[in-house]
DNA sequence: GAAACACAATACCGTGTAGTATGGCCTCGC
DNA sequence: GCGAGGCCATACTACACGGTATTGTGTTTC
């Protein structure tokens, strides 16, 4: 790739730019106001820099959000891969721990506000579309297989995976009225509904 | 151009506009492409005026925005309304009417593209999260109400309510890939959940 | 039928934001 | 030290969109 390798000399005054550090940028104004609030100006001010910086790395705001949804794709994609391979605990225990992760309030999770932003961008632009649908599709397999590994057979894990990724995106939803108390209900609520009967 | 032809009566739009039948083409637009899709322009050509007219009837695009999410509160609201006034079938019968509902792919539902349109929003807009947010608060309690008809108790029955709009929100979201199969596997799912066992 | 009223068309302005042109500075390799 | 190229600033343009001012037209009322 063309990644850029910057040997920083100075960290702290002359920091300069790479594409990467916009992409990073980008995602969190995208996190917290969505696509519309990515706007070059606000985020070449944020970056302590003017957008004559900007379009030096990229050739249009469009290229940026290209950037920005790819990186998402993979890291997502990462994050999965590696809760697969990292097979700790028993079954019963790993599926608790994703609850919990699901349901705890600050992390970047499904349903998490980078996520939620992504989904309504995605509700207007077919190209983040595909790219959301890939990814539920890798998720819904990867709960498939654990719920199968607590026993269930096909159809059961079927239903329970798509269970709990509707409940994953929906009680988040639910959830982003900032209550605490609504976290703590969601997660119990997850427990009760998301734990097969043993 | 072509505007001056109209001198004489046009068949077609004889009937003048008031100012609900802008907010109908507003909520339309709404559900379509979201708020930012909602301009005055391209509002006033789909009425087959220009925006002179809108802003006779209009101070503000904000002014139109407050009347479309006010128009949105109250129909929800009677909806609910009509839903427990319509006590007609066993407890266990309107549940499922309602999942069946719910989980319909056309109508304009919770999880559905107006309301996922109108959530959006609030997530920028404070005025129109709390009216969102208060719409959620007496679904909820609509919900938990029928979920103690079916003889559940208070814990379980709230439990059942925050499952089921979690689901209907998150189930909505998952259906969008536009997959009628979809749509067929998030009905039978909800089914297998949402109805508490007997 | 003419005045009054209710809508609507046209032309305009202000602002905000994406994008461009160009030139300057800092750093690295020699 | 010095050119070259990577990074950034400044000063623009283009255009879309909300909003205003003014004039026009069909309909109702007396």
């Amino acid at each position: 790739m063309t990644a850029n390798q910057k040997k920083t000399k100075d960290p702290a005054r002359t920091a300069r730019l790479n594409r990467e550090d916009w992409v990073e940028g980008a995602v969190a104004m995208l996190a917290e106001g969505g696509v519309k609030a990515v706007e070059i100006n606000v985020l070449a001010e944020r970056m302590g820099v003017t957008k004559g910086s900007f379009y030096w790395h990229f050739a249009s705001r469009e290229e940026l959000l290209d950037a920005v949804v790819e990186t998402w794709r993979r890291r997502t994609t990462n994050e999965i891969e590696s809760f697969i391979r990292n097979r700790v605990g028993t079954p019963l225990g790993r599926l608790k721990r994703l609850i919990r992760v699901s349901m705890s309030p600050h992390r970047d999770v499904p349903g998490g506000s980078l996520e939620m932003m992504i989904r309504d961008w995605g509700r207007r632009d077919p190209k983040v579309a595909a790219i959301m649908h890939e990814v539920d599709v890798r998720r819904n397999a990867f709960l498939r297989e654990l719920y199968k590994d607590l026993g269930l057979n096909d159809d059961q894990a079927d239903a329970y995976a798509f269970l709990h990724m509707s409940y994953a995106i929906g009680g988040r939803i639910l959830m982003a009225d900032g209550d605490p108390e609504t976290y703590e209900k969601g997660w119990k609520v997850g427990e009760q509904f998301l734990l097969p009967p043993t």
